[in-house]
RNA sequence: GGAUAGAUGGCCGAGUGGUCGAAGGCGCACGAUUGGAAAUCGUGUGUACCUCCAAAGGGUACCGUGAGUUCGAAUCUCACUCUAUCCGCCA
């Protein structure tokens, strides 16, 4: 949500950025929200003109003699009901100009491409060779099932659809891929942080799940609690209300932490296997930086770069795409989303998502940092990209990586983390 | 789940109805002192909003949150939330 004061200054740049995110009127109101707030500020000015006499009258009482007294508390009572009556009514014209703001999402990068959906993201580069078999390539799920790898069918029935549980080797390689990718990113200068999956509702403001998806996130109604979706919710809600000093920035975090979707909106989509899953773990990169777009550039490239590097470790071919204004999530002012080559689906699938958020979710969360140039108290930025999530990117890793004889080579860089086994497998020796 | 204690500024901590945005200390910033530093001394040091706007100024609100009593609330009343400790349970 920017803030109203660049809402009203720059009303027609906003509502381009809204027409690009694909708003309407009856999405968003802008004239509504700004005819509320001049509105507020008309009468917090006649509300606090009236504290000020009432608070000077008071003032008074004490030193009055015994004849004046009467009168002038006669007089400030007559002002504290009126004022009391204002005041009421800036509660609630205050409460539903919150609300319409915190519908308010970021407006995207110039440098975005304009489109309505998906079908308009931009392919920015390919990278790697895709694999050409000289046998039948099986899918992750027939490769776990000759493996042992899995209980698909079991879990269903004990959890429900779209869970998973993997077993053996492939399990020792999602932990794996998890520690590898952990240890790239302190390397890089990033605390590993471990974080819950349970969060209170105001944190879930603050990201910018609600008010807008309420539908994809788990809640547990006997405790007003919510499970969280991502470790981005938990760490963008970390710092809130706090205000930094700027050399404590950049703060970077590498977040591990279960993640839960309910994914509604995906009924029919990747129904089988390991591509989407209620439950799953994530290791999250999130930055906080200055407010500077050419600091978040800088840390948004990087992120990116972090993430192509982890999937080029791990040898897999994929595609950068350029998310297009359309497909952004409210929170978003530009976004990249890495894709890794799926052999058995002849496609690229989502494994990396790339944001930055600059100052839309610092506002919400209150997280700011005194500038040190002059003294100013600013929003900061705050970034997110994943590290690695599993399972998801066992699919594409076990799939490109599969021999004849349903093997997996493990590629040398991630050995370490296996104890130095190259491949894995029934048949592997 | 049971019991008790608590929540005040960047931190510690005083404050039981007006003189309290809030003593004192620490920290921080600037200045003096010094060859330089430490120590010492002095000065300053919250946020949001309204008004005004070149700047300054003036005002309102904020002592966990919400409501109430009162001319007036950090202080009194009620509800809630959170935190800590002990007991119970437990990976």
């Amino acid at each position: 949500m920017p803030d109203i004061k660049f809402i009203i200054e720059n009303k027609e740049l906003v509502e381009d950025g809204l027409r690009k995110k694909g708003y309407e009127k009856k999405d968003l109101d802008l004239d509504a929200l700004i005819g509320l707030h001049q509105k507020i500020s008309a009468l917090k000015t006649s509300s606090q003109a009236l504290a000020e006499e009432k608070n000077k009258l008071s003032a008074q009482i004490k030193s009055a003699s015994n004849e004046e007294r009467p009168a002038i508390i006669a007089k400030s009572k007559e002002l504290g009901e009126q004022f009391k009556v204002e005041e009421q009514e800036l509660g609630r014209l205050q409460e539903e100009f919150d609300l319409m703001m915190l519908k308010v999402p970021n407006l995207p990068s110039d440098d975005a491409p304009v489109g309505k959906d998906d079908s308009e993201n931009v392919v920015r580069r390919y990278v790697g060779e895709v694999p050409h078999f000289d046998f039948t390539p099986k899918d992750h799920i027939e490769l776990m099932a000759v493996n042992d790898w899995a209980e698909m069918e079991r879990i269903a029935k004990v959890s429900g659809s779209r869970t998973y549980a993997i077993k053996n080797e492939l399990s020792k390689l999602e932990l794996a891929m998890h520690m590898f990718v952990l240890d790239k990113l302190r390397g890089y200068g990033f605390q590993v942080i471990t974080v819950p999956s349970i969060s209170k509702e105001k944190p879930l403001y603050g990201q910018g799940y609600l008010p807008f998806s309420r539908d994809e996130v788990y809640y547990l109604p006997q405790d007003d609690l919510y499970l969280s979706g991502t470790a981005e919710l938990i760490l963008n809600s970390l710092r809130a209300d706090e205000i930094l000093t700027e050399n404590e920035l950049p703060i970077l975090y590498a977040g591990f932490s279960p993640c839960f979707r309910r994914e509604a909106g995906a009924a029919g989509k990747d129904t089988r296997g390991l591509v989407r899953v209620h439950q799953f773990m994530k290791t999250e990169q999130f930055v906080i930086c200055k407010n500077d777009m050419a600091e978040s550039e800088k840390w948004h490239q990087q992120l990116l770069k972090i993430s192509e590097e982890v999937l080029q470790d791990f040898e897999l071919p994929y595609r950068v795409l350029e998310v297009c204004t359309g497909d952004m999530g409210a929170p978003k002012y530009r976004q990249y989303d890495l894709e890794a080559w799926v052999p058995s689906q002849n496609c690229y699938r989502e494994t990396h998502s790339c944001s930055n958020i600059t100052d839309w979710q610092a506002r919400r969360t209150n997280l700011r940092y005194r500038a040190n140039a002059d003294g100013k108290v600013k929003f900061v930025h705050t970034l997110n990209n994943t590290g690695i999530a599993t399972p998801r990117a066992l699919v594409p890793f076990i799939e490109n990586h599969q021999n004849a004889d349903a093997t997996v080579n493990i590629p040398a860089k991630l050995q370490p983390y296996m104890n130095g086994v190259k491949v894995i497998g029934k048949n592997a020796k």
